[in-house]
DNA sequence: GAGTGGTCTAGACCACCAA
DNA sequence: TGGTGGTCTAGACCACTCC
């Protein structure tokens, strides 16, 4: 579903409820399909039954409908018809700003480090920038940003001056992607990632992997390694 | 957006190329942004004008630049237009499957075991039923599931047999919720969930602490926590 | 083959808010 | 207060896929 229209939200009152908004009518399917008026694997009446019962266009019901597939709680097949899901994937939307955007979020003051910052050759990549730095939030670490990034897909790399903007602000506006992905994991935070977060050796860290490509080309890959008691959360 | 049409994508070829399809616009507006053709903090042209230059109607334009204000790509407000984000805030989305599910996508056999069940009193929510359980995957341990129910938020709760069933998947048909939140974090096993899992105890696991409501009333509150080693993945 | 969802159109009204 | 996005409508054609 789109985003934007996640929140505190009121219902458009257009029409004066002469005709159902495509929000009234997903709120109406969803009243049923908890209600278990439709139970889970059961097949619901098509776009135009459901147009003429709540008396408004196909067009609304199609965008109402679209919407609860998108949040995992039905299933549509042309010809096959819609089905309300028998063991719904929920699915949360997950937010990732720009670091500095992230602390800023919080009410502190983001700080930002460069520790690390050489050329490198990365397998299958071809030659890199390696960077490491650091952010703080009112001055205590909050996370280490480890990444390469590719000479061959980032032009006007070598320019950049990651001792200025961090690579990952400078990324955002110098190189597009076209699609990547994201891993949470835990790890024990190494020597190394210990002493520059100021925590003790081994201590639980939440990782954030992310890597991504633009069309076939990899243009960076980086672990975020936050600091002890750090937390990412979502919405459903 | 509707998440069916993520994946493998072919452009619908309606009417022969006669006028553009939603998708075509949204890749035409995305080369500008990307192009930096329109660069970030940039007022793009209305909807009406990109009608008029893509040969399509405005509702195609509009479903595009929808599209790509919900990826955080644009930021559109009435009267004032709409302009390339100057920071994107990307989305991920994140699938929730159940358990059992998620352990069979992996090509492993789900094993489950109640360890505790009990019930119990929660402040701020009242009587609880207190559940810990055991999700193993081809035998060795997955996650810990503890969590508590609200008695008051689910009707049947007592009768529920969560030896048999897990609470992660009766309560999916069983207690339908409006909204939750979901979050991420890095932990120490302690001694119980080390015994539990398996694993040493002090050993860095993820944990997911999720909680759903059914409007204002909450429904139930669990932590996972899965064995070291595990990652939660989403695309970008 | 035929039923269902996916999409486009052209026009319209409305809500919102920045100029 | 006027311009912009948000939405609805009624009709149409098409793509997919189950029967």
């Amino acid at each position: 579903m789109a985003a934007g229209q996640r929140g505190g939200w009121q219902p458009p009152l257009h029409r004066c409820g002469v005709s159902a908004t495509w929000q009234a009518v997903r709120a109406a399917v969803l009243d049923r399909i908890r209600a278990r008026d439709w139970p889970p694997g059961a097949r619901i009446p098509d776009e135009a039954d459901l147009a003429a019962e709540f008396g408004c266009a196909r067009a609304t019901v199609n965008r109402a409908l679209r919407d609860l597939a998108a949040a995992g709680l039905l299933e549509r097949r042309r010809r096959g018809g819609t089905r309300v899901s028998a063991l719904p994937v929920r699915r949360a939307v997950l937010s990732i700003p720009v670091i500095r955007a992230e602390v800023a979020a919080r009410g502190m003051a983001h700080g930002y480090r460069l520790l690390h910052d050489t050329a490198g050759e990365e397998p299958g990549v071809g030659p890199v920038r390696l960077v490491r730095a650091l952010h703080t939030a009112d001055g205590a670490p909050f996370c280490l940003e480890d990444r390469w990034i590719s000479a061959a897909a980032v032009p006007g790399l070598a320019a950049a001056d990651f001792a200025a903007v961090s690579a990952n602000e400078w990324l955002v506006g110098n190189a597009p992607f076209t699609h990547g992905e994201i891993a949470f994991t835990a790890a024990a935070a190494d020597p190394a990632d210990a002493r520059d977060l100021g925590c003790a050796p081994g201590a639980p860290v939440l990782t954030v992997l992310r890597r991504t490509w633009a069309g076939a080309l990899p243009v960076t890959a980086l672990t975020l390694t936050h600091a002890p008691g750090h937390r990412v959360t979502a919405t459903l």
